[in-house]
DNA sequence: TAAGTCAAATCGGGTA
DNA sequence: TACCCGATTTGACTTA
């Protein structure tokens, strides 16, 4: 069962969320339920309303009526198809809708009032779900990032004397950026030939150096 | 047959 | 006061 054309306990949902397609489902597996028609006079009790109604309590000694109703598949089709148009009713639709399906206003307003809940319910596990999904990315993100902190600041314990490929003399690591495609450091030309006239550093090799990083990327 | 699931119904509090 | 909502209870039904 559980899907909203034939089911009666299918949930409509419209959550947004992003890579998420809202799959309704699965609950009620059982629901092939014995189909006691609550409409039907069938134990004798009751014609208009089906259980709980105001004037009928229980005669004695007759046959035990069922204690609690369970609506038949057209009930349950007519009352998702009410609410596939409108999530809330007012009183004049409450009671045609419980006209039309045989049942106390109030039956039919218990069943909005818990449908509502089902399709919050629902909602809410999903937009738990994404937001699990993005917590486990972020925390991924978070590692690699601090990965790469780390490496920094061991490039800070040590300075490193970067040539600039410019030309070929030292550079400070002010005069250096982040190239933000492949993120590597690299320096700007400007910046390699100011700092060729200042810095007297001995050259070194760095990982970070941009040989043969992007050559396309604009900060390179 | 006990445990689990689903949905109808009840209860109590908040609100327009 | 009627209505809604969240929490909870209750009973029908399924499953292991």
């Amino acid at each position: 069962m559980g899907d909203f054309g034939g089911s009666p306990s299918g949930l409509e949902l419209t959550i947004a969320v992003p890579g998420l397609s809202s799959s309704s489902g699965s609950e009620g597996g059982g629901c092939n339920v014995r189909e006691l028609d609550i409409n039907l006079p069938a134990s004798g009790v009751e014609e208009e309303f089906p259980m709980g109604s105001v004037e009928e309590e229980e005669e004695e000694g007759g046959t035990p009526r069922p204690k609690k109703l369970r609506l038949s598949k057209e009930q349950s089709r007519l009352l998702e198809e009410s609410f596939r148009q409108n999530h809330t009713l007012n009183p004049k639709q409450k009671g045609a809708l419980a006209t039309k399906l045989k049942l106390r206003p109030r039956q039919v307003e218990v069943w909005f009032q818990n449908r509502r809940a089902r399709t919050k319910l629902k909602q809410t596990e999903m937009e738990c779900e994404y937001l699990k999904r993005c917590f486990g990315s972020l925390t991924e993100e978070n590692r690699r990032l601090q990965r790469e902190v780390e490496e920094l600041r061991a490039l800070r314990v040590a300075p490193p004397t970067i040539l600039s490929p410019h030309t070929r003399q030292p550079m400070p690591a002010s005069a250096l950026t982040m190239c933000p495609r492949c993120e590597r450091l690299t320096s700007t030309p400007r910046a390699a030939a100011t700092s060729a006239a200042t810095s007297t550093r001995v050259p070194s090799a760095s990982p970070f150096l941009s040989r043969g990083h992007h050559p396309s990327s604009a900060a390179c």
